[in-house]
DNA sequence: TGCGGATATGCAGGCGGGTCGATGCTGTTG
DNA sequence: CAACAGCATCGACCCGCCTGCATATCCGCA
């Protein structure tokens, strides 16, 4: 599912937080949510920690296995959805594929949650 | 599950982002994702919005198994999973039964979500 | 060119989760 | 007290997902 993967520019914009003003619409909602599933795994918030607090804020697959206590298969997986989340980027050098977060995409999802009270304190408008 | 109803008081003190410096360890990780997993669903999602944005910020089911297109049992049985993981409150008045969102709980998970580099860049403006 | 290591993909088993219909429970109303 | 409305719970079905094993693909190196 790509669509997946620019769910979070789509929502970026207008603040589509389902904590805000208006009620969202089914299709916010399943973007959103589709973000959230891929967060929403112990194996692959290990993931995301991991490559975080590597020497280059990056990691390759086979610095990973190890730590998580999972198949090289299986840790390919999870690193696939995080990246089709748009939460990875992905670069192959030489045999290693190396991945490093994308710190704009996990920020969108905090803002989106985020809302209301932040800033006034009152949801009245509309 | 209760355990997930405590989850969001037990990693609220410390910054146990899983951006932060640290890896997270296999407990927290379960904790955050089973947070996380009740919110990575587009029913929920929009019930929380549903919630949010009624009249005195609040809801009974019945109120919400229509916008919502799903059945009684099924909004009932969302708004447990949310009420578990300390998303919503349930208040009994006479028959019905409303719900509140607890704002707290959403904004540590956006703190959670937020790493380092909120503090210091802004790019917003608002 | 051929070999070996690092990743990705296919396949299958097992478990958890979303949904609904039926039912039980409680408080209201006549 | 009887009837009814709002909700929660139960049981069941079905789909999607996490995981590992086996295999394919890609790249560097001798």
């Amino acid at each position: 599912m790509d669509f997946v993967g620019t769910a979070l520019a789509e929502m970026t914009m207008p603040q589509i937080s389902p904590l805000a003003g208006e009620p969202i619409d089914r299709a916010d909602a399943e973007r959103l949510a589709g973000v959230l599933k891929a967060l929403a795994d112990p194996a692959r918030l290990r993931l995301l920690s991991l490559i975080q607090s590597a020497p280059e804020g990056e990691a390759c697959v086979c610095d990973l296995t190890a730590p998580l206590g999972l198949s090289q298969p299986t840790v390919s997986h999870h690193l696939r959805i995080l990246t089709e989340a748009g939460l990875l980027e992905r670069e192959k050098r030489g045999v290693w594929a190396f991945y490093r977060i994308v710190p704009a995409a996990i920020g969108t999802i905090a803002d989106l949650l985020t809302p209301p009270r932040k800033r006034a304190s009152k949801k009245s408008a509309r």
